[in-house]
RNA sequence: GAAAGGAUAGCUCAAAGGUAGAGCAACUGUCUUAUCAACAGUCCGUUGGAGGUUCAAAUCCUCUUCUUUUCUCCA
């Protein structure tokens, strides 16, 4: 038997059929570094229309997980996409490096600031460390194949954004939103600070539980408000409150009752004779066992509501304190009346905010009673409860008094019980100069996606209290006023001290101002000026991003077009972005604010330690590569939770060897193909081809769309079943016997080609935003000059030209071809399975058929064979249809194997092999394709 | 405890009141000219559950389960 492999164009190509990512993705990295791919491309798009999506900084600490690499990876899809669009889409990332969590983990190396090391070295400390976990954090994210500017990111603690920190500081005092005040924070009496959420503990601890009088100073006005059926009852009346820190009733302002709870008047005989108690009436049995009270009758109730305003006195001191409403009342513990006390409580000052009542903090650093509290003074707090207690009992206000243990927060570094302290603290006020209501303005000029997260944000910035910026910290940007000893007003000239301050930080970071003595700026002044310790939350410096960075280090104008985090950010930057910005120039920072949801299990569950079920991206790109984890995100709708497991990686996984084979195989039909002397003209190619070519172009502008509407699971969607089914199933396959035995320089052959060409020019640009890494190598092979040097310089391909209605092979005469042939598929199927054929070219076709269907499959003539992938196909009129015919809907069809032999060459069966005398084992048709060419005109 | 989001085939996604549909996977074959590939065929669902509105519900309403995020987490 004779070779004829030799006289076949078959396919060739060094482009892989295995990814090889683990290897491949570090050399093209090292490509793209080596060859300034991200200077390169702001170079090409200079003057170009922009489009900035403003990173949001992941904190400077720790390892990232793979919600950080879906974030990443989702801002790079979009730069990627929009810089194909032809816009100038920079991306410099940044870095969040000042704050509590860099300062403990240095305090673990170095000890407390101010204790082991000075605060200076320990900022020093901070700094270093920070640098070192952005070095950490940006190697893995060049790894997903981000591309930005990595060289140049921008930090937090950059000198220069640490200068312009302040200045936002500035703008936003200038526009008067900020405000001094105070707030309870965590405060151990040991370390003599406040503590952060992060170092406090729960433990148990034995405390004094008391129930104390407050007696209504107006009997009949309590009478006047609620229902007392008959005379009202006897003797004095009291609202009893529960509390378990005695020490806080100094400071107690008024009693907190629910609005909309049942509290009822009960007289009944006590140590002092006949008196009335006010409870909440689902208390009331337990609170009278309690007292050991056996008799007692209920004389008037009333809802919480209205008592709201009722005076009361202060158990010891001479002090009025009122009654109020707070839905934080229960009935799970107590008596229905919580002791408030805005000093000393979270929410005792949430809800005294509301009442204007005083936050008094008699209780000094240490946690002894200040000198001027009667009483108490020179104190400790936890010694006081006993002696408040031996008051309560003198003034006979106390009913009953136990120990009880539960849990209570201690510092976790001292072990021992902290205390709720009110100290003075720096607020940007919500209402003071209209800042929410601003912000809730900004809102709407806001494009939310999905669109939920606009009222999501709303609710949050109606409730929100004012935002405390202050922290009594060493690592962060400092709150760089003046304060007067005495009023504690700001210095008058805070405002230009504070740019004097600026432009020595530019010099010198914060240490400046740490190291200032304020004698260099206020002269004579400063001895009646305190300069303030305190540093900036954290917030604040990733909120003022969009002026510190955006504006001022990248030269950009406000508003960006697109913020993207994950959804909890609308608590976070979303809204610090926001309230500055306001704040500081009275609209919002961003067009368009874009959310992803968390990473989940398969099951939905959230990634833990404990549950086994976290899924690295290290781990990923180790294995599999960081290209089918950027495929995974793009196939995920990020609008809610993204599941993530081994086995969904495995689809993915699979799913990318179709897209990367679907390449290949267009490469490897395209090896000897040069654009540039063989392209076919849009006029001259076949039929088929151009059906192709349209169906790209049709492809093309879905893709755009999806992209641009940030929907990228669509392109993902879209891309894979073209491969799989218009091509894979379809056009490749079709076009192989062309491809294959048609003379080499043939049109018919250069046709398809041309098709080919076009479509993987178009692909590859499809796929670079998510598979740059393969994008990239595909990019490389595409034969003919490559102008740009790499796709990532590209535009959209505009190559691609549609298919007119007007054409008698339209695409609507293909899609009917299409029906037919897949009817004869199944009908192959069946001789398969009787095992009467192997290949589908071991059989032949009879269609039966009338109308738009004759026509059709007539019109393709001779050529419907090598649609419908058979070695004959003859079209009849349906009236000559035998009974042997299946019909399938309009038409009907005859299925057998061929009769005749096969051609070793081409592989159809046909009555004119053997004819010749030199090739007895080919057909009249490679005969001529061997020598002179066959003619093709449709398919 | 509250608010918001989500739940459709083994997986990823469609279907905006009108017969639940793709692709992948699985299974069974074919080919050996994309070969650790490709093609064909087959199978797969009480749309989380229960009610209701409607001639008709994945879709609208009510309740409920699970889950995610945020808030509250307390005298």
């Amino acid at each position: 038997m004779a070779d004829y492999k030799p006289t076949l164009n078959l396919p060739k190509t060094d482009f892989p059929m295995r990814g090889d990512l683990t290897k491949r993705e570090p050399q093209c990295l090292d490509h793209w570094l080596q060859t300034k791919l991200y200077q390169q491309l702001r170079q090409a798009r200079a003057g170009a229309q922009t489009f900035i999506l403003h990173d949001g900084p992941p904190y400077a600490n720790g390892n990232i997980h793979i919600g950080h690499a879906v974030n990443k990876v989702l801002k790079d899809i979009i730069v990627k996409s929009q810089t194909l669009n032809g816009f100038d889409a920079p991306y410099v990332p940044g870095w969040d490096c000042h704050g509590l969590p860099i300062e403990l983990a240095v305090e673990k190396s170095k000890g407390k600031a101010g204790r082991q090391v000075d605060a200076t070295e320990f900022r020093q400390a901070c700094r270093e460390y920070a640098q070192q976990q952005v070095n950490q954090q940006r190697e893995d994210f060049k790894r997903l194949g981000v591309l930005g500017d990595w060289d140049q990111p921008y930090l937090t603690m950059n000198y220069q954004t640490e200068a312009d920190t302040i200045r936002a500081l500035g703008k936003i005092i200038a526009n008067g939103h900020l405000e001094k005040g105070a707030k309870p924070v965590h405060w151990c009496t040991d370390c003599g600070s406040a503590l952060a959420e992060a170092e406090v503990e729960y433990d148990n601890k034995q405390s004094l539980a008391i129930d104390v009088r407050f007696t209504v100073l107006e009997a009949d006005a309590m009478l006047a408000r609620c229902h007392a059926p008959g005379t009202g009852g006897q003797g004095p009346i009291s609202v009893v409150i529960w509390t378990t820190t005695p020490w806080t009733l100094p400071a107690n302002q008024a009693v907190a009752l629910h609005p909309a709870l049942e509290y009822v008047l009960v007289e009944c005989a006590g140590e002092y004779g006949t008196e009335r108690l006010v409870l909440a009436e689902a208390l009331l049995k337990d609170a009278m066992c309690r007292y050991n009270i056996d008799h007692y009758r209920v004389v008037g109730y009333c809802k919480g509501e209205a008592l709201e305003g009722l005076l009361l006195q202060h158990p010891f001191y001479e002090r009025e304190v009122p009654v109020i409403l707070g839905e934080h009342v229960t009935t799970e513990a107590g008596t229905g009346a919580v002791h408030t006390a805005p000093g000393h409580g979270q929410e005792d000052y949430v809800v005294g905010k509301k009442y204007h009542l005083p936050v008094h903090n008699p209780v000094g650093g240490d946690g002894h009673f200040l000198a001027d509290t009667p009483l108490f003074a020179g104190e400790f707090v936890f010694k006081a409860d006993r002696k408040v207690i031996e008051v309560l009992k003198a003034k006979g206000k106390l009913l009953r008094e136990k120990i009880i243990t539960h849990s209570y927060p201690h510092c976790w570094r001292h072990k021992i019980p902290i205390i709720f302290r009110a100290t003075p603290q720096w607020f940007i006020s919500m209402e003071k100069a209209g800042l929410r209501q601003q912000a809730m303005a900004a809102i709407e000029t806001v494009n939310w996606l999905p669109d939920w997260g606009k009222e999501r944000i709303k609710g949050m910035i109606t409730n929100r209290p004012d935002w405390c910026v202050s922290r009594q910290r060493n690592w962060g940007t400092p709150i760089a006023l003046f304060v007067h000893k005495h009023s504690g007003n700001l210095h008058p000239n805070s405002l230009a001290l504070l740019e004097k301050v600026a432009q020595k930080v530019e010099q010198a970071g914060i240490e400046a101002w740490f190291s200032l003595d304020a004698q260099e700026l206020l002269g004579e002044e400063a001895q009646d000026y305190e300069k303030l310790k305190d540093t900036l939350d954290v917030w604040f410096d990733s909120g003022v991003t969009h002026t510190a960075v955006v504006q001022q280090q990248l030269g950009l104008a406000l508003p960006v077009d697109l913020y993207l985090e994950g959804s909890d950010q609308h608590r976070g930057w979303f809204q610090s972005a926001l309230l500055t910005a306001v704040a500081m120039y009275g609209s919002a920072p961003y067009k368009a604010v874009l959310t992803h949801g968390f990473t989940v299990d398969a099951d939905g569950r959230k990634m833990s330690k404990s549950l086994g079920n976290v899924v690295e991206p290290q781990k990923v790109i180790k294995t599999l590569g960081a290209d089918i984890l950027r495929l995974w995100v793009s196939a995920t709708d990020y609008r809610t939770e993204m599941n993530v497991s081994d086995e969904i990686l495995k689809r993915i996984a699979d799913a990318y060897r179709r897209l990367r084979n679907t390449a290949r195989f267009l490469l490897a039909n395209l090896h000897d193909f040069d654009p540039a002397q063989h392209l076919v003209q849009p006029q001259d190619m076949l039929a088929l081809d151009r059906w192709a070519v349209d169906r790209a172009y049709r492809l093309q502008q879905e893709v755009i769309k999806a992209y641009d509407g940030y929907g990228f699971h669509q392109v993902y969607q879209k891309v894979h079943q073209f491969c799989a089914v218009d091509l894979g199933a379809l056009y490749l396959d079709i076009i192989k016997d062309r491809q294959y035995t048609v003379q080499t320089e043939a049109l018919a052959r250069r046709s398809a080609q041309t098709a080919l060409y076009h479509i993987v020019e178009a692909l590859v640009r499809w796929l670079a935003p998510i598979l740059s890494f393969t994008a990239d190598e595909i990019w490389q092979h595409i034969p003919g000059q490559r102008t740009p040097d790499s796709v990532f310089l590209a535009t959209w391909y505009t190559g691609l030209f549609s298919l007119a209605e007007t054409e008698t092979m339209n695409p609507a005469f293909w899609q009917q071809v299409f029906v037919v042939r897949e009817a004869v598929s199944k009908e192959l199927e069946k001789l398969r399975v009787a095992e009467q054929i192997g290949s589908s070219l071991d059989a032949e076709v009879n269609i039966y058929c009338e109308g738009a269907v004759f026509e059709c499959l007539n019109a393709l003539n001779e050529e419907l064979r090598f649609v419908l992938m058979t070695s004959a196909a003859k079209v009849y009129a349906l009236a000559e249809k035998p009974d042997a015919a299946v019909t399938v809907g309009e038409f009907a069809l005859l299925a057998k194997a061929s009769s005749h032999t096969k051609c070793i060459r081409c592989w159809h069966h046909s009555a004119d092999v053997g004819s010749h005398a030199e090739h007895p084992e080919l057909c009249g048709r490679c005969i001529e394709n061997i020598g002179i060419g066959e003619q093709r005109r449709y398919a």
